[in-house]
DNA sequence: AAAAACTATGCAAACGTTTGTTCATTTAGA
DNA sequence: TCTAAATGAACAAACGTTTGCATAGTTTTT
């Protein structure tokens, strides 16, 4: 009993008309009569008609899909981003072609061609820890694909992208410190180059100049996100001349870590030293010293912002598809926000 | 500088021989000449051409994606599942379009239509929590797109599905416990009429019953996995009257609920009682008090396997068009396993 | 030497739409 | 009453492919 789907075809077959009258009864066009527009949409409703998405947009040589590579599903920051990146698409009737980069640059090129060939109308890209080269992206640039970039941005000029600034979280965290008393503020920080890493410390260095506790560069100690980075990191600074009674830490995982390790060294957390961090993951609900407070990167809103950047870009492109675009890159920056746990 | 992408008619016009001959010379079709076929290959890598999946899947009213439909992307389970659904898909060939139902049925019921009108080749499905009418689907089946079910399965007749058995893993729970020394044992349960609350406590009677332990089910509290309603069952287990050495809880972030609630009440964890559960979460390394262990429940792996299922059926459909199929459903059920977890 | 078989290629239809152009009819203006 | 304008609908091309069938040229077979 298969179900064979109707098709303007066989509409126009059983009014006797044309396809193309058909066509046009469907989309209100004005030059169709309303005697023949009534008989055509009430016969398809009664048919069940749906258009064939994938012939409109073969014939319309658009695909209304988005392609997303990012590079893990599993992490908590990109399973936020692709359910807002989904929602937003979804409101704009889009949809999301999905692949994970694991971090591998062979995968994300891989990725990027099969995007291509599947023609995806845009692409959303959180770049793979790894990509150092991105003559991938350039190359792509060159078929018109309009791309905006998130979070894992490529240091190529003149591209789109959505990020969330943390230096602004970082001065609240370190701001938020000093009023419950802090004056020596430690920071554990990720890889020196990374460039999360660089806001973080552009962050702690503002904050503790404007209120006026010198910035002491033994105080922040950069370490590779390891459990035995992480804690060798805790080590050091517990144990430095200026022991800080206060740390921020990367995020909430390095926070987690550094909490055991201060209390193998016998410290009382929230008494002897207290923990900032960033993430603001839920685990800090189930956790028996979470961090006081942790600035929220707002992934999910980020996806969002991304995705309608896409949009807009693929809908001027539409109107003017002349002109690539006039010179004009979006730089969207979220800001960072410290969330304060409630201490119960 | 619009860059237009490449066609076979192009590459027919540019070497003087007709479309068909260059489609044919790109598929090594034995009717065409070696020399013909030589030169159109080269041409064609020299243009960098890509066919048009589009075209080329419109053309055969295939598409090569799967919609793949579940409730949160947040969560950890469907992001690890989507992740091994992504990762089947790629390596066959197959993209994925990705929706989340955020357990509403009118965006499930969207949804579905959005992939129809798609015209995806197959569905991936794990349910919305509150679909109790499965009308959506059944009217899916007469429009012969094989569908999948994972996970969250509908009680309908007559579906394929992948899922996790839970009695097993929870015997093994039980079994765990009992070799520790554990005689009296309590469940925290999820809702009494979900499946997998039910599946647990069917491990659990059959575990309890066959270690000569008998069924109590005063032992056994349902709860509604909210933080608070996990604490009052944490409660009335560690106040009844034969109070439990151990505790098997619904997953991983009840039992870190439970836990906080059993050290407000001055038991000490993993002395006066012990906690096991299901989910098997990395967050358990970073609690001050995971539980001994946890059920895994292979999302992964569900994923993957769904998707394997799905593109069988769908290479099956093209073989044997005729035949809906042949009245057998594919019900694939994956044992769950304790992981047990380092004591440091 | 004619028929059969094979090789290499081209033609054209088909997939389901949209849309510019043309055609036929009706209506209105003079 | 005749022409011009407006209306309603059909024709046909196009999007990029695949593929059944036809054709032409060459080789083999008898």
């Amino acid at each position: 009993m298969e179900k064979r789907l109707p098709t303007i075809k066989e509409i126009a077959k059983q009014l006797n008309i044309s396809i193309s009258t058909v066509s046009r009864a469907l989309h209100n066009h004005p030059n169709i009569g309303l005697r023949t527009k009534m008989r055509v949409q009430q016969l398809a409703k009664d048919l069940e008609y749906e258009p064939n998405q994938n012939a409109v947009l073969f014939q319309q040589g658009k695909t209304h899909i988005i392609g997303v590579i990012l590079p893990e599903l599993s992490e908590a920051f990109f399973s936020s981003a692709i359910s807002g990146i989904e929602d937003a698409a979804q409101k704009m009737n889009y949809t999301v072609l999905l692949g994970q980069s694991h971090d591998d640059i062979e995968k994300e090129k891989n990725l990027l061609d099969t995007f291509r060939k599947h023609r995806v109308d845009g692409l959303l890209i959180s770049i793979s820890k790894n990509s150092i080269k991105y003559d991938h992206f350039e190359a792509l640039q060159r078929y018109n694909i309009p791309m905006v970039f998130f979070d894992r941005i490529p240091k190529i000029p003149n591209i789109h992208y959505v990020a969330c600034n943390m230096v602004n979280g970082t001065v609240e965290a370190i701001n938020f410190l000093f009023k419950k008393g802090h004056r020596i503020i430690g920071m554990i920080n990720g890889p020196e180059k990374l460039p999360a890493s660089k806001e973080r410390l552009e962050g702690y260095i503002q904050a503790m100049t404007k209120s006026r506790l010198k910035y002491d560069p033994n105080l922040v100690v950069n370490c590779d996100l390891t459990k035995t980075g992480v804690c060798s990191a805790t080590q050091k600074l517990l144990t430095g001349k200026r022991r800080p009674t206060a740390i921020v830490a990367f995020n909430d995982y390095v926070a987690l870590d550094a909490v055991q390790q201060a209390r193998n060294m016998k410290f009382k957390i929230n008494q002897d030293i207290c923990f900032v961090s960033y993430a603001n993951l839920p685990i800090s609900n189930y956790t028996a010293y979470p961090p006081l407070a942790s600035v929220e990167q707002f992934p999910y809103q980020q996806g969002q912002k991304a995705t309608e950047t896409l949009i807009e870009l693929l809908q001027k492109k539409s109107n003017e598809p002349s002109e690539n675009n006039n010179g004009t890159y979006y730089k969207i920056i979220l800001e960072s926000q410290l969330m304060i746990h409630d201490s119960k």
